[in-house]
DNA sequence: AGTGAATTACTCTGATTAGAGTATTAGTGT
DNA sequence: ACACTAATACTCTAATCAGAGTAATTCACT
């Protein structure tokens, strides 16, 4: 059974967008375009198209009127229908008031970190650090210019909790340098060690029972089949 | 022409593990659960064994041996090649080294924040403040646990990142609702009226041109086509 | 009046992904 | 010895997505 709504968050800007008024797939992407949503909502054409379709099947919108110009390619205008209101209110109430997991790219690849060397690593959060501050100049320099021009901080709120977000990465990536740098890090000592015994030509055999003899603890931990989940 | 690699994050723990020893599919999917890497990187099996079959027709990994034990389905090891551990230390380097574009919903749904009366969106912004206070919490202990039990940070330092995000989003959270409540907070004079002209039962014209009169250069931002670019 | 760039408005195809479904074996209790 | 649950190890299908491609029209400029 198809589900009650599609999962794309684009669907629910087309469904707001209808609620305002009828419009046409391409009007949808060139006002998100306007209006700067297509830096919170990820918008490409063949998604647009297929969520519309998907928002149809299901009941949310319906296709008022085909009309064409010319020659040009039809237009299909869309309204939103009942359930498609009482959709986009349910939905966009649970994205606000329920918080979603979610799978930031960064999060993966500290998890991934300890398979590159730490002076690799901390390079390369150098790199990082930097780039994140151009962005938060960047993006705080925007916000600025924008509230010179009127508009008022609720059609733009989206960016301050981007900002928001940026700087605690900021501060993040900067304290975890540092510790990296100072060695203060639980666990750089082990990682380096690693690194020497590889470079030393060990087998990953070796290597293992070397950590595992030099780092008793935490090897019983990495190698026990199942932690005890409490209760 | 395939790209060089996938693009889905599990394509890269793949090739860590990988990189550690050779292993079959089943084998890499309960390691990551063991090392929790599953909450930082999204693991499902159908994923799993097409991520697997991708990377093999890039050449990145080998089929080393099919086993069988008994009637059970075959297990085939696959081991990294020189080119999957180049391109892992690459990407890796990468997401470490490159802040990368995301889409939290929570950054969409603020975007449409506005197709919801404000005293509704107060409150459910009230249910997420408690939620992630709650998660929060919840985070927080699991990681005094791992620490007590000697996990050094390394294996770990992806859950304190999402903490940091998570702390940051409750501080905007609070920000915001505490402006919304005190009326403070620019825009809300404007979106409340939206609500009780069409609570009047005005329509989508006569709110449009009542919101125009009484919020002038508000409604010259919102309606001009191409805002400038500078440049 | 003709050229080229930009805009309008989609369509198509190939990847990717999610999630349920399948089949065998091992372990646990009665 | 039998049933039942958990674990092992994938397979399949439908949905979704991304991005390039298409084709007509308008506008700016010479």
């Amino acid at each position: 059974m198809a589900a009650k709504r599609p999962s794309n968050p684009l669907a629910l800007a087309v469904l707001t967008l209808l609620h305002e008024r009828p419009m046409h797939p391409y009007e949808i992407s060139t006002t998100l375009k306007e209006r700067r949503k297509e830096e919170s909502i990820k918008l490409n054409y063949g998604s647009l198209y297929s969520v519309v379709e998907s928002l149809q099947k299901r009941g949310l919108i319906e296709a008022q009127e085909t009309t064409r110009e010319g020659k040009r390619p039809e237009r299909t205008v869309y309204t939103i229908t009942d359930t498609g209101r009482t959709t986009m209110i349910e939905w966009l109430g649970e994205l606000l008031g329920t918080p979603a997991k979610e799978y930031p790219q960064f999060e993966a690849a500290l998890s991934l970190m300890p398979a590159l060397p730490v002076d690799n690593v901390i390079r390369l959060l150098e790199q990082r650090l930097e780039r994140l501050r151009a962005e938060y100049e960047y993006g705080s320099g925007l916000m600025r210019e924008t509230a010179k021009m009127g508009l008022p901080r609720l059609f733009a709120i989206e960016h301050e909790y981007e900002l928001a977000l940026r700087a605690a990465e900021i501060e993040f990536v900067q304290n975890l340098l540092a510790e990296l740098r100072s060695g203060t890090f639980d666990g750089v000592d082990m990682w380096r060690r690693m690194y020497e015994l590889r470079a030393a030509g060990k087998s990953h055999e070796e290597i293992e029972s070397t950590l595992a003899d030099e780092f008793k603890e935490v090897h019983a931990w990495l190698t026990e089949t199942n932690a005890d989940d409490g209760g």
